[in-house]
DNA sequence: CGTCACGTTGAGCGACCTCAAAATCCGTGG
DNA sequence: CCACGGATTTTGAGGTCGCTCAACGTGACG
């Protein structure tokens, strides 16, 4: 058996430890990451950072889930992105030491875990490894885009939203005998800014999916059958 | 006066040397460099790689424009970004060593300049600053993304399909007189793949689009009034 | 001259948008 | 415990845009 964590390192504790990027480093690397290491625990609604900001580090995902969102000058915006529990965020403009271009903020209770810029810089500079394994999670990002971007291409809306609550529901959801259910973590005005789409559109969206059997809605509880049969791969 | 260009590098006489991604290395890995290059000229249609195939190094678009597709199950594509010169492109599937995801054709007579992937990886092993500047292509390729994903979001067919224009005319276009113009290096349906429209769709955006004033369109054959006074921003 | 790829045009339909109003949820204070 | 106000969600009616299917034009090429 072996020891999946690792008490001296500041991560070592973590269900993510094994897939950090800040894993492996030079054992002095270790205590200059200890140092610059701050976990912090987030309310639902909470904020990590603000658009505009200046980079304060490089920040994992531990529990919950993050939003991060981009304002526009006429006053929508859009959610580009969830984050999920061992997902790293920040890091463009970490990399490009550049304000953020999203604000990110907590959906449901979270815990990050925040390594400090300067520290970051330190650790990165001195472990090559560390800048291959950001460069990987920058390339999942990427992957991450595509996808939606040929999602909206080729999928219906209706489709792409019951991926996202399927998506949701694995992370979130808690099984009752045949079902799982869940406290939706995002309003519907989030999820129209998530596919691209009204307020009202997904409120019949929903109307829609729920004619189809799988799933059951009343307002953010979620009920789903579990293992869905694949059979919302016939709808179009 | 500096000299930009640097006689014993590959990429010395590229007009885009001062941004290469390969400057600077150490002077022992410009040897290591000379010997993975290879400078590759495409004609129109011709394509540099496929989807699925394996990755063989590091590409650079010297001149000329790439399309970048993904192929999806049922026959349809997708266009996913188009190349313009001094952009690299295969660096997923090099940074992560896995195959292609999309498939890369030469849009217009075009040249590629490629470091084969040994030799690459090389480089980049003795030069951390190479990494450095190959993540900052990955962000410049998220950002890309995100602006693609907003404007879904907020941006009209029709003036996404003007932006797209505009941007190309910039590239290819040639002034005459009061006049910009050029043949369009796409066809209806590579456009219509890359806004998410049909093809027929992108007929009739073009009639709108020319009722405007700014742009004369026939077939491929596109004329724009230089200095467009802003005024397609009133449109919606 | 036929063929084939490409582009345009038309008609009917469905999905989503906008504007408006009603219903529901939720926290706060009486 | 209940009533109230604000935010969120749902529902309805009517309009617009893009889709599908189909026909037709055009130009390149054998």
């Amino acid at each position: 058996m072996l020891d999946q964590s690792n008490r001296s390192h500041p991560c070592g504790n973590c269900a993510f430890y094994k897939d950090s990027i800040w894993q492996p480093v030079s054992s002095s690397c270790v205590s200059v990451l200890s140092r610059g290491f701050l976990r912090r625990d987030l309310t639902a609604g909470q904020p990590l950072y603000y658009q505009d900001d200046d980079n304060r580090g490089v920040f994992c995902v531990s529990k919950g889930l993050i939003a991060l969102r981009t304002q526009h000058h006429d006053g929508t915006s859009t959610l580009m992105r969830l984050a999920y529990p061992g997902e790293i965020i920040g890091f463009r403009s970490f990399l490009e030491s550049r304000p953020h271009r999203t604000e990110a903020r907590a959906l449901v209770g979270s815990r990050v875990c925040t390594v400090a810029q300067r520290d970051a810089r330190h650790v990165v500079q001195g472990n090559p490894s560390v800048l291959t394994r950001l460069a990987s999670r920058c390339i999942k990002e990427i992957d991450r885009n595509h996808e939606r971007i040929i999602a909206a291409a080729t999928t219906s809306n209706k489709q792409r939203l019951s991926d996202i609550l399927l998506r949701l529901m694995e992370t979130h959801g808690e099984r009752t005998g045949q079902f799982l259910h869940m406290q939706l973590p995002l309003s519907r005005s989030d999820l129209a800014d998530l596919i691209g789409v009204q307020t009202e559109t997904v409120s019949r969206l929903f109307t829609r999916i729920q004619a189809d059997g799988i799933f059951r809605v009343s307002g953010r509880e979620i009920q789903m059958l579990s293992v869905p049969s694949n059979k919302q791969s016939a709808n179009m």
